[in-house]
DNA sequence: CACAAAGCTTACGTTGACGTAAACGTTAGA
DNA sequence: TCTAACGTTTACGTCAACGTAAGCTTTGTG
């Protein structure tokens, strides 16, 4: 099904706990407690209540997850938000399902434009990297 | 030399105007001339000057095409200048070249991380494609 | 019991990266 | 000559993504 994306093997470390804290999440992530109440303020995550305190699942930590790799690739949390949603079911409506795929082959072609920027990055720094290493060794013993 | 990786290639098309009007560059790279000037604000391109009117020559333009780079990978500007630097010369200083290495490391693990990061979405984005056409042949004729 | 640690809400503040508007100078063409 | 297109500066506005502070409850511990 299309929710697969969203669960995670079973964790065989922690079996039982499969809750999380705030402060938790927070740390194993390393983002600000703050950070996480906000992305539930936009509606990117939405754990469940023990009363006021909120309990995240596996499937909150897993969203968490693809919320910050999406940071890390400079996408929008409203980006992010796009994304998420795609592992979701719900999108029974067939039209719905090919504008889906649609915006699928867009975000492709955006992470290719990014593999192509990363790779003449990488070139680039080489090239200066080089160049440093030459110029030690040439101005080194000056 | 260091500078290397900011020299363009001739440019076998546009000889001798190696110059560049602000509306020019706004719209080869479809970018405001707002935004040209906030670079030049900040220290990230210093084009000459024709009485008031802006210059920019082709290391401006290569800069430019360096920053946007940048912004597509999601790097905030200040990201952009620290590496644009890292072509610049000047830093003949053997310390600070050392430190210039350690940073560009750094850059390319950062760059890394990123491909990897691509290549995780790529792998989910096929898979939640692969699920909606699934849905779409499966849910397509009841 | 007191009090520290962790949680909560509300709400104003901040930073980066521009947008937008006002008010003005220069130059080419009808 | 005048006006349309392009350029300039100055300065306030905006939006996302939180930071930060205040004030309150809940919970475990010496």
């Amino acid at each position: 099904m299309a929710t697969k994306a969203l669960q995670t093997a079973p964790d065989k470390g922690s079996d039982i706990s499969t809750e999380y804290s705030i402060s938790q999440l927070s740390q194993e992530f390393d983002v600000t407690t703050r950070s996480l109440r906000h992305y539930e303020d936009i509606g990117l995550l939405c754990p469940t209540r023990r009363g006021q305190t909120r309990i995240y699942s596996q499937a909150d930590r897993t969203r968490l997850r693809l919320i910050l790799r999406g940071k890390r690739l400079g996408l929008s949390l409203e980006d992010s938000r796009e994304i998420i949603d795609m592992y979701e079911p719900g999108k029974t409506n067939i039209d719905q399902l090919k504008k889906l795929i649609d915006a699928i082959q867009l975000q492709r072609n955006k992470l290719n434009q990014q593999l192509d920027d990363i790779s003449k990055l990488l070139k680039d720094l080489s090239q200066a990297e080089a160049d440093c290493i030459d110029a030690l060794k040439t101005n080194g013993n000056t």
